[in-house]
DNA sequence: CTGATTTCGTTGATAGAGTCAACGATCTGG
DNA sequence: CCAGATCGTTGACTCTATCAACGAAATCAG
């Protein structure tokens, strides 16, 4: 039934790796003088990746609470990453979407995350960086809550 | 100078299923009836790593603020799973153990891990675990600050 | 030894991240 | 049309994280 002897460092290896990638793009953002947070570039890079959303479907993307898009877009909305406009069909809701500035913002970031994804990945494979992208796929979704066909597996951009 | 085409989804892969984890972490610690938090449990498996530290050790173990490993410690004293008890060579230090107590909410603790790990590697060879596992740590400390010996590689317990 | 400096843990202040409950507005199905 | 579901927002709260300042103790220089 089960898999054999796990590797009880398996979470804290993890945990450690997003926590440091996450601590360097905090510094990088900083000094890049963006005054954004880690979420605000994820949620930067959903809309890149889905196109115009509306907050909910941010909120199944990034599988966080709709209270929480509803903090994390206001900011970029005051800074002129993204616009708000109103829903074609449904009045309760609005889509928001990457301004020319919110864009050069995100090539900015991109660029910045290139450098620690070179740090990070250095001496390994092309074919190693890959196969441990699709393992934490895989987990990532093992993880997902069956039940909730919102939690289905999403296809990477 | 770089090692080709890195993937895109890298971060976002790994930073969802750390979440993730940590999520069924945070109810399963709950549906226990454990008051402790995900960086509580990591501080007590520290410490059940290390053997009886001071805030310093755990700090660097943990990559963490010393002031966070002071309001980390507090609770689990007042809960009983720790001891503080004076250094025996800094009277300005003090060292923290596992008391009986929090060996048992360990164990328990340890149970419930280990169902989520077993989902979570879910059809997944050993192999695939163990170079997961190996690959995250080898990025980990690519991160790691190189001029900081503190953040020198750490093996395993 | 003595004084200057450093280090130890604690505290306060602040910010980011995440969750839950409630609300008004709107949509939808009967 | 009306009842119930859904949308985004807000309030309140917890956990996580960082920085600066502090008293106490250790250490180092002279």
């Amino acid at each position: 039934m089960t898999n054999g002897p796990i590797a009880a460092g398996l979470p804290e290896s993890v945990i450690m790796l997003v926590f440091m990638f996450k601590h360097r793009m905090v510094k990088t953002l900083a000094e890049a003088g963006a005054d954004v947070s880690v979420m605000h570039v994820r949620t930067l890079k959903t809309i890149a990746c889905l196109g115009p959303s509306t907050p909910a479907e941010l909120a199944e993307a990034l599988q966080r609470d709709k209270a929480q898009i509803t903090r994390l877009v206001k900011p970029l909305i005051e800074q002129s990453y993204l616009v708000k406009s109103p829903h074609p069909t449904d009045k309760r809701s609005h889509v928001v979407a990457l301004t020319r500035t919110g864009l050069e913002l995100m090539e900015r970031i991109a660029k910045a995350e290139r450098i620690i994804l070179e740090r990070m990945t250095e001496g390994m494979l092309a074919s190693e960086i890959e196969q441990f992208n699709a393992l934490a796929v895989r987990m990532q979704r093992n993880l997902a809550d069956r039940q909730h066909p919102a939690c289905a597996p999403r296809d990477a951009c």
